[in-house]
RNA sequence: GGAAAGAUGGCAGAGUGGUCGAAUGCGGCGGUCUCGAAAACCGUUGUCCGCUUUUGCGGACCGGGGGUUCGAAUCCCCCUCUUUCCGCCA
């Protein structure tokens, strides 16, 4: 949610980034400064009514205590007289703010100024790209037929019991997904993150902090009988670890790490792309989160992003970083990388991570803020990445390292998967 | 699922209708003392909103919402959560 400060300040600033993101904000922006007037205007309404009625009652109170309480009825009756004014004029001001609430949350984050503008996959800049593409013969297979082959995950036997989206691992398959976690916990931890395992159920308020409500309604698994929702993403629960706090500067920056199963409904998603590992309802993820003061949230967003880097290289697997375009970025972000790995078999590139600067978008819904060497509370950036997700990485390891005597595991990964070969 | 107790400032914990944003202790910060540190002593120490924007002024907040009252942390109602006991159980 953007800061109403920032708002007021340079509407025309806030119009002209949210542009960027193919936003056309001039009429909100216009409905919400008109809003904020009427409410500070009515504060002050209510603020000088209540001061008269505060001071009545300490006179009252004054009179009660030294006896003279027939002089206090005049007062009584002028105070109760106040009363349903006041009342009248709260009411008005609760509804001013919830319609102002209602309408920044329907704002997304304004993009860094050096984010270039732009809706196509097109506008997306590619800043790097390493790694040397796999020459496969004519017999390569994608990775859903090698996961057949291998007896690695079996999609059908997910559908009997779950639905699609739903794989189930075996064998190899299965211990390829738990090397891969751990793997990725280990370099975190070797990384100074924190581990942290969360509830992979959260309330409402979670859901709204990082901005899954009320932006992606129906992405989530709603368990209606408890008002839960299943995470999207191990973010939503560990940067709600932080909400409502105060913390001290020295304390940052918070680096956590977390693996946990990911839930997406994936509403609307169906063709092509959705095919083997490419798009599913559960799947593995280990996230990596960062808060941070503001001075040094993009150092920390370049830090991370040669983490997630690191891990791609140990893995061998090609890839490219993608800085995205305004409209190509997430509601919540202000800065994002997505990194890429070339697909052999399938013959184009999957995303595999998204590294993103928050700015204070998410800080200030969960009112998640430090205190400043001024002694002044302000809200922190908050950053997160995948690092990294498992499905797109197992169909790429499974694609690009296939050889005629089975699959190469990279030495990297061998120590956690106890083979060298999935045969 | 049943029963009971509880929710107060960073933490612990007092406060049962008025001068309570709230005692006290711990912690934090500043100072005295010291070569320095500890101890001791003194002072200080919440967040948000509005107005002024330098000092300042007003308002709100004692889990959340509503009510009673001139006046609520304190009384009443609803909700949420926590703890303990019982039941069930990986």
């Amino acid at each position: 949610m953007l800061q109403i400060q920032i708002i007021r300040k340079d509407p025309e600033e806030v119009i002209r980034l949210l542009a960027f993101k193919k936003f056309e904000a001039r009429d909100i922006i216009s409905d919400i400064l008109r809003c904020d007037e009427d409410r500070r205007k009515l504060q002050k309404q209510v603020d000088e009514q209540l001061a008269e009625s505060n001071l009545i009652a300490r006179q009252v109170g004054e009179m009660m205590k030294s006896g003279r309480a027939a002089e206090a009825a005049p007062l009584k009756e002028k105070s109760a007289g106040l009363k349903a004014g006041i009342k009248n004029l709260e009411t008005e001001l609760a509804t001013l703010e919830e319609t102002q609430f209602r309408l920044l949350v329907q704002l997304p984050n304004l993009p860094h100024p050096d984010i270039r503008p732009g809706g196509h996959a097109e506008d997306n800049e590619i800043v790097h790209s390493e790694g040397r593409m796999p020459d496969l013969d004519d017999q390569a297979l994608p990775h859903w037929e090698l996961a057949a082959k291998y007896q690695l995950i079996d999609f059908e036997l997910g559908s009997k019991i779950s639905g699609a989206g739903f794989p189930v691992y075996k064998g190899q398959g299965a211990r390829l997904q738990r090397a891969l976690v751990s793997l990725f916990l280990d370099e975190a931890v070797a990384a100074g993150y924190l581990e942290i395992q969360p509830p992979l159920m959260v309330n409402e308020a979670s859901a709204f902090g990082t901005g899954q409500l009320p932006d992606k309604d129906g992405q989530m698994y709603h368990a209606t009988a408890d008002n839960l929702f299943l995470i999207p993403t191990a973010e939503v629960p560990v940067t709600n670890l932080y909400r409502d706090l105060i913390l001290r500067q020295d304390e940052l920056p918070v680096k956590n790490a977390a693996y946990s199963a990911c839930f997406r409904r994936e509403a609307g998603s169906y063709g092509k792309d959705v095919r083997g590992l490419n798009r599913l309802h559960q799947f593995d993820k280990v996230e990596i989160v960062q808060i941070q003061h503001p001075d040094r949230s993009y150092e920390t967003l370049e830090e991370m992003r040669e983490h997630v880097a690191g891990l791609l290289r140990k893995l061998e697997l090609p890839f490219r970083i993608l800085k995205l375009c305004g409209g190509d970025m997430s509601f919540t972000s202000a800065w994002t990388y997505d990194f890429e790995v070339y697909s052999a078999a399938q013959q184009k590139w999957l995303e595999v991570s998204s590294v993103s600067n928050f700015e204070t978008y998410q800080s200030n819904r969960m009112k998640l803020r430090f205190k400043g060497d001024d002694g002044k509370a302000q809200l922190a950036h908050t950053l997160n990445g995948s690092a990294l997700a498992l499905p797109r990485i197992v169909a790429a390891l499974l694609e690009n390292h296939q050889t005629g005597e089975g699959i190469r595991i990279p030495p990297a990964l061998q120590a956690y998967t106890g083979f060298e070969m999935i045969r």
